[in-house]
DNA sequence: GTGGGTTATGCCACATTGAGCATAGCGGGG
DNA sequence: CCCCGCTATGCTCAATGTGGCATAACCCAC
């Protein structure tokens, strides 16, 4: 996993995330972003590869998902044509939209933390 | 697998955390308040008590955020009266200052998302 | 009815993390 | 001079998370 080795002149650059506490599971952007391969890629064995994890990983963080919101956010269909698939819920989809949301209203705030951040850095 | 919460009457309610990722480290509001601590209690080892964690687990904590910023954000004294303690460097200070006006910025943004999560839930 | 690709799950090995325990060094106060 | 509380740090053990197989069930297409 390429963890990026420091060049000195440039560190690796900080950043904020943000995540969602929802019944003893926890939503963040490696979630969002799974949930976005699987609309994309019509399956949870698709974006588990395009993410680079195992299809057990991805399917355990979507059963946890679905758990913690008490309504699924990924429907799944076995057997059939291509030997089944998954799709958003609306919710799912829903979910995604207002995460999107959260992130844009507070990049202004974190941008200027980080500016703070490099600035004492830099000193 | 379905896990029911424990309790029906009480759903732990759903929050919002953010982190600052910062050289292999994170910060977010464990570390923030073991910072407050430290800074009420003037020590390493009072702030550990009033959080129940382990002495050894507070000062790690201390240590990688003082070696993720560069610069220390507690400085330490051993020995002495009271047998040592700890305080708050200037940009110790400053840290817990932007952290708590990013929190008090995100805010409106956050309680709009947990507004929805709880109207799921509900549904 | 056989095959292929997918969902659904269990099991085991390994890495990471935190807890708990132990110890050493420090220095002002009694 | 010795004690006490605190900083500093190492080591071990339990819990948890992840990765990598292995397997069963399913159902459309051929």
């Amino acid at each position: 996993m390429g963890r990026r080795k420091a060049n000195p002149d440039s560190p690796a650059a900080p950043y904020v995330r943000v995540k969602l506490h929802i019944a003893e599971d926890a939503v963040g952007p490696g979630k969002i972003d799974l949930l976005r391969f699987i609309e994309t890629e019509g399956g949870i064995s698709a974006a588990a590869r395009r993410m680079g994890v195992t299809y057990r990983r991805a399917w355990h963080l979507v059963d946890t998902m679905n758990s913690a919101f008490g309504n699924p956010v990924v429907e799944t269909a076995v057997g059939g044509d291509g030997g089944g698939g998954a799709r958003l819920t609306p919710l799912g989809r829903e979910l995604i939209a207002n995460y999107d949301e959260l992130n844009a209203r507070i990049e202004p705030a974190a941008r200027d933390l980080l500016e703070w951040v490099e600035q004492t850095r830099a000193r």
